[in-house]
DNA sequence: ATGTTTACTTGCATATTGCAACTGTTTTAC
DNA sequence: GTAAAACAGTTGCAATATGCAAGTAAACAT
């Protein structure tokens, strides 16, 4: 077998359940973030304070892919080195991160935005 | 020891990987859905269609209960039987939740909402 | 041509999940 | 009041996922 079937297991129709079947762990949605923060490298994204695990990344990344979430483009102009950026599909998650960035300010402190800068 | 310490472990300041530190898996946000549509019993959360295992409900519970998402209240008035429901922080969700249906059923097909009524 | 950076993969120890069975209370029925 | 049923979990264990370090191969820079 060259590949494993992914699995097609929705827990129910509910499009609560559904999307934490696709985001619903610890790492998918940080590298969203990093995503719409204009980053598209691998390296970028192991960069980030979190420290995602490569294999972890690298995984996420594939699963991002197949649900056409992002997508792959040349890195630079005529490089055969790929980086990720988002579809349509992966910007209009930009409402669930921006809830998200809002409830963290407001009910965990401590929480700060723009230690992610782009560089 | 009576009791493990909990883990103090924030991956970074952000408010997003914060947010995911306590909501960040499969089925937290499934709970606090059923929360938001009235449930507050403990069968009445495995009763879901999503069938979460009683383990993983108690554990979940009780990680939203040390969060300050949820609180306890007698089921019924003089029971002894304890419900569980939203404080303010843990209603404060709502547009995280609201975000992820609008998302789900823009994008996911088959998905659809009302399967969870109340009764 | 050689060395460095990038983008991963692999192997393995540890942690988390999922399942089924079991336990102690509380409530309901008689 | 007593017995049975329902409720709210806990426990044990197998399967899966995570985290870490090390390794590898292609791309790029010099």
């Amino acid at each position: 077998m060259p590949k494993k079937k992914a699995k097609p297991h929705r827990r129910s129709p509910c499009p609560v359940a559904c999307t934490l079947d696709i985001l619903g762990d610890k790492w998918t949605l940080i590298v969203v973030r990093d995503l719409m923060l204009g980053r598209s490298r691998f390296k970028e994204f192991t960069a980030s304070p979190e420290g995602i695990p490569t294999n972890i990344l690298s995984e996420r990344l594939a699963r991002l892919l197949e649900h056409g979430i992002v997508e792959q483009v040349p890195a630079e102009a005529g490089s055969k080195r790929m980086g990720y950026e988002l579809t349509e599909k992966g910007l209009a998650l930009r409402p669930i991160l921006k809830s998200m960035v809002r409830w963290g300010l407001q009910w965990e402190p401590g929480t700060q935005t723009g230690m992610t800068k782009k560089k």
